[in-house]
DNA sequence: CATCAACATGCAACAGGGTTGCAAAATATT
DNA sequence: AATATTTTGCAACCCTGTTGCATGTTGATG
């Protein structure tokens, strides 16, 4: 619990109960959440416009990067320690087609691509589907 | 004009105006497209409900295929002979963050990962931002 | 601990993307 | 030319995400 605290704190946020709640949400569940994950998990206590702007100040701040697949837009923690300037993920993500969660895989960098000439990559971005550990009957 | 005729036929789809028009656009058009994008073109001409039920069914034949980045869904023609019951792409996509136009780089396939123990991957979706040529000052 | 400026929230209202049902129109087949 | 089948347009709808503004909270200060 104040461990939140120091976590918002640290990114120069104020501690709100809403901020609070969807932190403490995002380490509890180890997947990837979206905006309609949340809602529906506390939604009954916080307005949706205030859910959407404290993902968007996460953002910002570097607490959470976005996770695209298939169906849209999620959020999860940043492990490296992300500032407000510098967000910087090489990893990648697995979303499975059975459970349908997607999961920062962490410990797993995105290979090197050799680009056609002209082309100045910044980003990289590698979604890969499949049947995660858990749903292999 | 000829040639789109039989590109639909040989999906078994009649010819109309509207897959006519979307299709040839895809062709003349090298960049990936989104709804809006082919709405904005063609949206005089035809309804918002027929340009997504076009979309939808080329995406079912396997004449386009999806393309994710960072603002939400785009299309492209398949390269590869993509059927109804075959979508096979495992090439890298291209978004350029000064033009913002999305490419499929077709040459340049995504390289083999290896995953952690339990993980069966089915599908690979690479998408680097950066600068493209055209752009590259 | 009372005051206050800065900040966060709830509410209402809106724009956009995407979907469905159904009647009317167009297509391919005979 | 007649017909069965598919496609279209329209209206209506849901979901996601955004904005403006008045009200409520936070944390810093004296
Ligand atoms: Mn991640
Ligand atoms: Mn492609
Ligand atoms: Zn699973
Ligand atoms: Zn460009």
């Amino acid at each position: 619990m104040e461990q939140l605290r120091e976590m918002l704190k640290g990114h120069q946020l104020r501690t709100t109960t809403c901020r609070e709640d969807v932190l403490s949400t995002f380490i509890s569940k180890k997947n990837a959440l979206s905006h309609g994950d949340l809602e529906g998990m506390l939604g009954e206590n916080y307005d949706r416009v205030t859910i959407y702007r404290t993902l968007k100040t996460f953002l910002e701040k570097g607490i959470i990067h976005k996770v695209l697949d298939d169906e849209g837009l999620r959020y999860a923690l940043c492990s490296q320690n992300c500032s407000e300037e510098k967000h910087q993920h090489d990893h990648i993500h697995f979303k499975c087609n059975e459970c349908g969660e997607t999961n920062c895989i962490e410990n797993l960098h995105i290979p090197a691509v050799k680009l056609p000439e002209g082309y100045m990559p910044e980003n990289f971005n590698l979604l890969i589907q499949g049947i995660c550990p858990k749903c292999k009957s």
